[in-house]
DNA sequence: TTGGATTTGGAATATTTATTCCATCTGCTA
DNA sequence: TAGCAGATGGAATAAATATTCCAAATCCAA
């Protein structure tokens, strides 16, 4: 027993070495000990969200039997070993605050705002498959599919994503009309039953595109709202609520999550129209 | 016999409960509860791992304020929100190809299609960096940030682009004007000497848009291009030649990149602007 | 067995975290 | 502008949770 505290004293940064430390470690241990060992493995997606007390009665264990394991896979308590668990889960942000911080300090050339937007451009992908509402999506798609026509609309930030819809739609034969808010009284009229609107909007919300599918509730058209929360007013109009969070970088927003939606809403309803008919 | 175990009774039992719930109250929620309702609907993942005094810290309000948002809610307090988040934690390590495969193989269209999509954005935003003529871009920035005018022209997939990069260069105080090949004639007239253009254009490269780039190269007017090859026709009009990939997925092509790579050119010119005046 | 080392359980404590309460502030109505 | 209802922030308190410590139990080698 000459220097097992050497081991003790690196405690491992990521999941993957955590598992392997656990591995390693897992033949020698004494019965509660393992005890403890074979169920955080069996429940390593529970740590994040568990207290000493819920692993210990899992484990059939005591609490301290809980906090001997922490120390032996080399963390000072279990609240350490939880933080790894907690990051791992939610990744990143804090870091990109830190780089952000150092870029407006520090020289930065246009590459490098390239490659800040990168970044926020990849986490708001990220974003955009974690929390994707499945159920809203396909309620959107099919909502869209069994339209008469698309009425597309979107403003200022929003107006790319729309336009980028119409010009999807279109190339899939699927009817679609942009509204851009130049003949702002035609709108009302276009809008008949059969139809079906995709309205998208992000804080501060336009007046234009909430009016548009406020007009769709009342006439009995089916909103699908392509929006950054659902709390946004839009979704108190919408059947189906799609929302996108945008990392953003200074005052500024990019659409990689928005338009990455956008084009896979756009494709599914046009896949789906053509199975249908 | 009033008690407050009453309120519990209508605290939603699910994520979407609470989502419906949240949406349903936000607007007639004062200006603290407000913040909280808005923050908790963009960080709905990390409920599970948060504290009260985390939360509160996101959302800018102290700590009483996220107890009252709860109670609010429905919930008995912080604790009992949180319950239910823990309960639904379905994991999500960032092991992004562990969830990409899972999406392909199991769940249906619409997600699947989302995931593909990302990935596909995920590749091109890396080319991106990686492809990078920091020259050409350091160019690019000096004509348009010395120009009197910027005049932006893109058509069908470009013309989303054409319209974010207008709407950023207005949003930076930016002289910018946007062809959008309503009205063809007008294009040449509007080109004067000071200005610059840059023009946004794809294979197939759309006529309207090379020619305004000759004429703009007639007229001794520099000419940015932002396009998918060295060897695009639009090239040889250009003074400088940003080039990015997408990576397609299917038959479809995102605009994750280009739409990124415009941005920070837009952020650079304004910024160059900024400090020279 | 016996002695020594290791393991174990639980009680005591420290720390963090949630929750309540109330004085103050704000915005509105009369 | 006075009065009121609601909103707000922070300090005080309560509760949950982590952590330590030590006496008792267990194990193992001679």
């Amino acid at each position: 027993m000459t220097d097992d505290t050497k081991t003790a004293s690196t405690a491992p940064q990521t999941v993957e070495a955590f598992n392997a430390r656990l591995a390693d470690l897992a033949d020698g241990l004494p019965k509660r000990l393992r005890q403890c060992a074979d169920h955080v493995a069996a429940n390593l997606d529970r740590i994040a969200v568990s207290t000493v007390a819920d692993l210990a009665a899992g484990a059939d264990v005591p609490p301290s039997a809980v906090m001997r394991f922490c120390q032996i896979m080399g963390f000072a308590g279990f609240s350490d070993m939880q933080r790894l668990f907690r990051d791992a889960y939610a990744p990143g942000f804090p870091d990109y605050a830190t780089r952000l911080a150092a870029l407006r300090g520090g020289a930065g050339g246009a590459s490098r705002l390239v490659a800040e937007f990168v970044e926020a451009g990849r986490l708001s992908l990220e974003g955009l498959t974690a929390g994707l509402d499945e159920a809203a999506l396909e309620q959107a798609v099919a909502l869209l599919a069994g339209a008469g026509m698309v009425h597309v609309v979107g403003l200022r930030r929003a107006y790319p994503v729309a336009a980028y819809l119409a010009y999807v739609f279109e190339k899939m034969s699927v009817p679609a009309m942009l509204h851009d808010g130049a003949g702002k009284l035609d709108h009302r009229h276009a809008l008949r039953p059969g139809d079906a609107v995709l309205a998208i909007s992000f804080a501060p919300y336009s007046e234009e595109t909430l009016a548009l599918a406020t007009d769709a509730l009342a006439l009995g058209v089916p909103v699908v709202a392509l929006t950054d929360q659902v709390t946004s007013p839009l979704a108190r109009a919408a059947q189906a609520v799609l929302t996108v969070q945008e990392v953003d970088f200074g005052a500024f927003r990019s659409l990689s999550a928005t338009l990455t939606m956008a084009i896979a809403l756009a494709v599914a309803v046009g896949t789906a129209r053509g199975t249908q008919g």
